[in-house]
DNA sequence: AGCACGCCGACT
DNA sequence: GTCGGCGTGCTC
């Protein structure tokens, strides 16, 4: 028998298998998807054996053998190496570099060499329990070490560090030995505590969920915010677990998530898993062992927890299905979502995804009937969804409150007053440059496309990222003729000091990249504002997932324009998924909560129906949109990005490209640009961008390999793939 | 990725 | 005449 390998090297052109001969003091350990050592070349590398299989008799060249296995524990079963060939597939990397994202970095098959196994070390008896009797009567002296026997003979083992020296002598005597044995880092034990009885709504939700246990089909679990759905998770897991399979829950951001996964940990204990990128190589590496070998059913973890090898799936749910952090945007460019489907439908189970804003994908195709449709329409207990409130920025500039309206400071102090808490959002301005009118709040688009666009300084211009349109920028706005042109952008820490001025009796804590760069930062913040630390949560994004402040009653929102105006056809979905999330935060316990909201277009469709807190309303609205401008879901998108250090050639290149795509794939596929990318020039990189969108196209996924074998080892020009980008 | 082989320019 | 540039191609 021979196996097939891929080597460590993460190249293209060298992503194929190379035959080993096994030998013979291997034979029988050497498992299929193993991490093997062999010689390659001049140089002794590291591979994965993909397949063991009878040696052809027609090759031409001598083969040689494995070296070793380098790790004994780790074999990747079958439905991993099948995941690795669809990631590969799907992303356009190559096999090896598949496996590689699969594993925690210390696994990787790079050829580091620590250990990271941690050991406990216990004494036992070395002697028979009578033995021992017979020397603790005989003995006279050493009362610490007839202690020490005497609760050895009640307890089996003791941790050898709390002995001392009379543990030494024993060992030295030979009456006790070392024994050592493996320590996980993350150890629950908390109490137990039992799922909490599901209202009548959310049994009604379980139970039909529940059918199609044991089948593979997607569900949407569409529940507002508040409803409940962590309980059904759980009450589905108990299920799944009944039936003696496992269950993988994915969630968008861990940090975030401490306190359901602290549920988790309350209601399943040791059964879970968790697994995300901020755990240390340690404790990865202890929580991926405890998976492998199958001590654990149910494991918790952000993206790249779809690649655990968790055996026996009897269900998968992706909590907060709209997140877009569920999408890699570093090389292989997956989506958490294909890789879930292809495992549940591997393990013919169900995928369940929860969201009360779901994406626009995925409530089209359960509107299609593709996925199934669960929905949940009320509050857990008598808590209702909050009220919104819109306010007018512009007339608030022409008051000089340009920061805190007039409304928002009432009801802040109104809340102060009232020792109840209160969330301001502050929406971060996106990456690209925005132009708005500080009188009107008129901001530039683009006559083709939609949506907002970029001003470039060096043309002075505003461009458009998709159809390239260029306009240039004049000194006053086109609509009201004031001459307040500006670039967005209100910091975090600028709104801080003024709401410390405007407010100096509140107690107010920010939340930001700047304050939660350490590591359990983002934790502290979290339960010092629910301990009612402090009356005012200012923060970005981050505060606006999945949190549960049962003394919030007021949330703001200080400018709701900024997400909005970002120059990408997604951004009505995510101000709308947002603002309902941050929304969502309030009101969540008996008194009804209230949102404002500031904006300088009040009369935006997407802010009207967060308003009216109406997803179906935004979803048809925002559908309509996306048929008439041919985009997701009624399109499927795919980014081509050519970089190089020269900007002729870059651009030379990216013409090429165009050409070769129109010249290999069908006519109805719409074939954009090349335009300059959104970000052009990258350490003095320059981008250019292609943009297909098509409904279904054969010939798509061979051309799309046959183009990036084209620029493979090629050291001048860059080109990357991006199947169904998130940003265009 | 790494390494060897190979074919043309400037040097003791 | 030789040393060395990195272009090309192969590695089981």
């Amino acid at each position: 028998m021979i196996a097939e390998v891929l080597i460590e090297y993460n190249t293209k052109n060298i992503d194929k298998t190379f035959s080993y001969l096994i030998p013979s003091f291997l034979e029988k350990e050497l498992k299929k998807g193993m991490k093997v050592k062999v010689p390659f070349g001049k140089k002794l590398v590291n591979g994965f054996v993909v397949d063991i299989k009878p040696k052809p008799t027609d090759i031409a060249y001598e083969l040689k053998e494995i070296k070793k296995i380098e790790d004994k524990f780790l074999v990747l079963d079958d439905e991993m190496l099948c995941l690795a060939d669809y990631l590969s597939k799907m992303t356009l990397c190559s096999r090896i570099a598949a496996i590689q994202t699969m594993l925690p970095s210390n696994l990787k098959v790079k050829d580091k060499k620590y250990n990271l196994e941690k050991y406990d070390t216990y004494v036992t008896l070395n002697i028979s329990k009578d033995k021992v009797r017979e020397y603790i009567l005989n003995n006279k002296r050493s009362v610490k070490q007839k202690e020490i026997l005497t609760s050895l003979l009640k307890e089996e083992k003791i941790l050898k560090k709390d002995l001392g020296s009379s543990g030494k002598s024993l060992l030295e005597k030979g009456l006790i030995k070392e024994v050592k044995e493996q320590k996980y880092r993350i150890v629950y034990t908390g109490e137990k505590k039992e799922v909490h009885t599901l209202t009548e709504a959310q049994s009604k939700a379980y139970e039909e969920i529940k059918k199609y246990l044991n089948t593979y089909e997607t569900i949407l679990l569409y529940g507002v915010t508040g409803s409940g759905k962590t309980e059904i998770y759980m009450t589905l897991m108990q299920e799944v677990i009944k039936n003696k399979k496992k269950a993988l829950l994915l969630v968008p951001e861990i940090t975030l998530t401490t306190q359901i996964v602290k549920r988790f940990y309350e209601v399943f204990g040791r059964e879970v898993a968790i697994f995300h990128s901020s755990l240390s190589l340690g404790e990865k590496q202890d929580e991926y062992e405890r998976i492998l070998k199958g001590e654990v059913s149910i494991v918790i973890g952000t993206r790249s927890a779809v690649f655990t090898p968790i055996k026996d799936l009897g269900i998968i749910i992706i909590d907060e299905e709209h997140s877009e952090n569920f999408k890699q945007e570093t090389m292989p460019r997956y989506h958490t979502l294909d890789m879930a489907k292809f495992r549940a439908q591997y393990n013919n189970c169900p995928l369940l995804l929860g969201s009360a804003t779901p994406s626009l994908e995925t409530m089209a195709r359960a509107q299609k009937g593709v996925y199934k449709l669960v929905t949940l329409d009320k509050r857990v207990g008598s808590s209702l969804l909050p009220e919104v409130t819109l306010v007018d920025m512009a007339m608030e500039m022409r008051k000089r409150n340009p920061y805190i309206s007039s409304l928002l400071q009432t009801k802040i102090y109104d809340r102060l007053s009232k020792n109840e808490q209160i969330i301001l959002l502050l929406n971060r301005r996106g990456f690209s440059t925005i132009v708005t009118c500080q009188n009107c709040g008129y901001t530039y688009k683009c006559p083709n496309c939609d949506i907002s666009l970029t001003y470039h300084k060096s043309s002075n211009s505003l461009r458009c990222h998709y159809c390239g349109a260029s306009i240039i920028k004049s000194d006053e706005c086109p609509a009201c003729h004031e001459k307040s042109l500006n670039f967005l952008g209100l910091g975090t820490e600028k709104l801080e000091t003024e709401l410390k001025r405007m407010f100096p009796i509140a107690r107010i804590i920010r939340m930001d990249v700047d304050t939660t760069t350490l590591k359990g930062s983002h934790e502290r913040i979290i339960n010092d504002f629910k301990e009612g630390k402090y009356d005012i949560l200012l923060g970005t994004q981050m505060i606006s997932k999945g949190l549960d402040f049962p003394k919030v009653t007021l949330v703001g929102v200080i400018n709701a324009d900024t997400s909005l105006n970002i120059p990408d056809f997604r951004s009505s979905e995510r101000t709308f998924a947002l603002l309902t999330q941050a929304a969502g935060r309030s009101g969540r316990s008996s008194t009804l909560g209230e949102v404002i909201i500031q904006t300088f277009n009040p009369d935006n469709f997407t802010l009207e129906c967060v308003r009216k807190q109406d997803y179906n309303k935004f979803y048809n609205y925002e559908m309509q949109i996306r048929k008439k401008l041919s985009y997701p879901p009624y399109y499927y998108l795919v980014s081509i990005r050519i970089s190089s250090k020269d900007y002729d050639k870059a651009s030379r290149e990216a013409l090429k490209v165009k050409n070769f795509l129109s010249r290999n794939l069908e006519d109805k596929t719409i074939i954009l640009g090349p335009t300059t990318a959104s970000l052009f020039r990258v350490n003095n990189i320059y981008r250019f961008q292609i943009i297909l969108k098509y409904q279904y196209d054969k010939k798509l996924d061979n051309t799309l390999r046959e183009l990036d074998k084209r620029y493979v080892g090629d050291k001048d020009v860059y080109l990357e793939i991006d199947n169904n980008p998130l940003h265009i």
